[in-house]
DNA sequence: CTTGCTTTTGCAACAATATAACATAATACT
DNA sequence: AGTATTATGTTATATTGTTGCAAAAGCAAG
């Protein structure tokens, strides 16, 4: 069993020029909901470009301010929708300790969203760990729990920014 | 290394009269900011009692109400920061995909906070599951990456639900 | 291509969650 | 008692997210 290469690479620099990630996450964004039937309208596909170029979590608003500076007026809902529909394709994830959005690395496959997240610099990796996920399904099965949805957000330090404080 | 046992059982049944995890819960709470010279001041022990009465997460505007309906008039600073404190002292737990609120089962013990909750009962359970703890662990240190805090919550149906529904 | 249907977006108001700043009160310490 | 510290009251505000309805855009059959 695979795992499929990520979209973007776990803790790259920070100065690192990350455009082909984003065309490639909107490529690859393209390709799924075309074979899907689903439509990535130009907002859709405005927001998760937004998404992507940050390279790391950004809350609605920030991506309400982004969207405005370019299309001028634009309301919240008209965010959180677009932002709904993205995620119901698996290509954004939802942050629920930040209250923020990045783009998934592992668009596509089935994966549950387990994160690294560093506090300090806020870059991010995506992991889909077998280990973690098989531990939480063990406990749940011993609980007679039956799992819909995983959330795992692991707050600290990224190596680079360790290395900066040790 | 034995876990502690935990203050209140997982996925009791709903209609289970919990009076007295409530008051074991306010006693522990007690004993530990007595042994850590911290302040249960009234508000803080009403409001631990309030999340440990309702035994299913409580939402901050949830406990304002109830406060209110026993103190009169409150602001939802006073509850945000009794929940603070609780928080700090590790007497309850924030839910961050509920933005709710639950007293924690191994109240004094280390442990991340690990959470089994029911989507239909809004039952909870608290793990401190070595195995999940283990694999976020190892799954970090791959990377390189040193872990300051971790949300781990689970969505799901509990053993009595998924009766009722299967 | 035009009519009717469905989906998406615009727009306005609003709801829910959380914090900031500063004054007052309670508690602890000397 | 007098002073420092901590906790609470009070008011306002910030941040995040939703609802409802109307206009627009996309789609499909005739
Ligand atoms: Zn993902
Ligand atoms: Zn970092
Ligand atoms: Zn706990
Ligand atoms: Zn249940």
């Amino acid at each position: 069993m695979e795992q499929p290469a990520p979209v973007s690479p776990a803790f790259i620099a920070t100065d690192h020029n990350h455009d082909h990630c984003v065309s490639l996450a909107l490529q690859t964004a393209e390709a799924i909901c075309r074979e899907r039937g689903q439509r990535l309208t130009t907002l859709r596909r405005k927001v998760l470009e937004l998404v992507w170029a940050n390279h790391r979590p950004v809350g609605a608003y920030g991506l309400l301010e982004m969207l405005r500076d370019e299309s001028g007026q634009v309301a919240p809902a008209t965010v959180y929708r677009a932002l709904d529909f993205l995620q119901e394709q698996g290509l954004v994830h939802r942050l629920a300790s930040l209250n923020a959005f990045i783009g998934c690395a592992f668009p596509g496959a089935a994966h549950t969203g387990q994160f690294l997240i560093c506090t300090s610099c806020q870059e991010l990796a995506e992991l889909d760990d077998r280990q973690i996920t098989e531990a939480l399904r063990a406990s749940a099965d011993a609980s007679g729990f039956t799992i819909s949805h995983t959330t795992v957000e692991v707050l600290g330090l990224c190596p680079h920014c360790r290395k900066g404080r040790a």
